[in-house]
DNA sequence: CAGTGGTCTAGACCACTTC
DNA sequence: AAGTGGTCTAGACCACTGC
């Protein structure tokens, strides 16, 4: 018998130095924000040279964890930064100009969840999970109707009140009061037909054609915490894509 | 008065020379699926370091311009390759699999454009263009209904029977004899009500929700050369968008 | 002015492909 | 074995920021 050792294991300097920072980020080392260490620093504490170090920093800033400032340093990515304030958000007016959403929280209670939620979120079936309903409007009129299922664990404690506190983006509550920063987001889209609440929420006939967009958001290591499923209004305004 | 000169004119050694591999391609010297000669050698004619070369290669290659092959050498891009048959198709069964299409062509027609594809096209309203209507099926069941607008100069001599003749992606059909090489695309989603012609060829009844698709595509120097609208049912697929 | 990221070089060596 | 892309180093210098 042969024994047929995978050879496809062999991984560059800098692909190691790049798996070291991200368990640095993943461990909280270093808090969204702030800077890391100069180059220079992590060739020294790492022994490699600053052409190593800089290429793991240039994938890590290519997949938008890390933030290059000439001059200044870099930086862990936030969602708290103004020109990160709606980085998932794809929705644009038809006009063209920029978006500013209003949040209005309509409930946020606790439940089970069910299959369906559980898979999505890596979760046990009947595992204890947060549903927030919100709906956002852009200059008064209503055009998004939201569900936003979260682990009850990780977000213990979250409540309609604290998030009537908060003031921005959800994303950037997670982080500053729960110690979640989102890394990625997997988007499934369809055309469906607005229910009834749905409907009212959006100022809509029922049966109208509207944009159904469910997201799975993940942190550090892949962990998927939130599931949510957007429902837009698409008379006024569209999703955009860009492909390349 | 003062005069203000833009300072910010700087531009690193790499970004010339990357300016210059695009001219080559966009000139055509390369073409798509051959080699472009080796870094050592766009070194030499450049009189710069390899080191440099690679630098613009890389970026060439990170927007899909440039495919690298370690071992083999750098290629231009190509949709003809296997695995970017469907480069720019999001659409995804909800079983997860891969889709494979098949075109049935309907009408492919010389019009005059209207305002709005002439602005989305850049051409002068009036202009001659080329429209092409199309059903897409998926294991037998229509699933797209989609027209298409092509400049009928670059296009000129495009015909139903020479799409009916055609057996694979039409991106692929454009580079082998239209020597037009499709590098980027914008898509503005929505949902809409089925029209009657819709809802006929997707097998709807008039008013069912779809999701429309408006895609312009662009080749070499941001040159924006096809417009696409494109009605999907999404009963049984979604359209699919990882946000990063 | 010192410190940070950004560029450029020259040379050595590694991994993969092809002949 | 030769040729290609891929990695790694060490050192010099440039551009930007902030004290």
């Amino acid at each position: 018998m042969t024994i047929v050792l995978d050879s496809a294991t062999f991984s560059p300097l800098y692909r190691q130095i790049k798996r070291l920072i991200l368990s640095s980020l993943q461990a909280g080392e270093w808090q969204p924000g702030v800077a890391i260490p100069s180059e220079m620093e992590l060739a020294a504490r790492y022994s490699v040279s600053q052409g190593t170090v800089r290429k793991a920093i240039d994938e890590l800033s290519a997949e938008n964890l890390l933030v290059r400032k000439q001059g200044k340093g870099t930086f862990v990515a936030t969602h708290q930064e103004d020109d990160w304030q709606y980085r998932f958000l794809r929705l644009v007016p038809d006009s063209g100009q920029k978006v500013v959403l209003k949040s209005h929280f309509l409930s946020c209670n606790r439940i089970k969840a069910n299959l369906e939620i559980a898979t999505a979120l890596k979760l046990k079936g009947g595992d204890s999970i947060i549903l927030i309903d919100r709906v956002q409007s852009f200059s008064g009129t209503p055009i998004a109707y939201e569900q936003i299922w979260l682990s009850a664990i990780r977000f213990k404690g979250l409540s309609l009140d604290s998030l009537n506190a908060w003031f921005g983006p959800l994303y950037a509550f997670y982080e500053s009061k729960f110690a979640t920063h989102m890394v990625r987001a997997e988007e499934k889209i369809k055309a469906v037909s607005a229910d009834a609440a749905c409907a009212s929420h959006l100022r809509l006939s029922i049966g109208s054609p509207v944009l159904s967009v469910e997201r799975i958001s993940y942190t550090y290591g892949n962990k998927p915490v939130e599931m949510r499923r957007s429902r837009y209004d698409t008379t006024e305004q569209h999703y955009e894509n860009n492909l390349n």
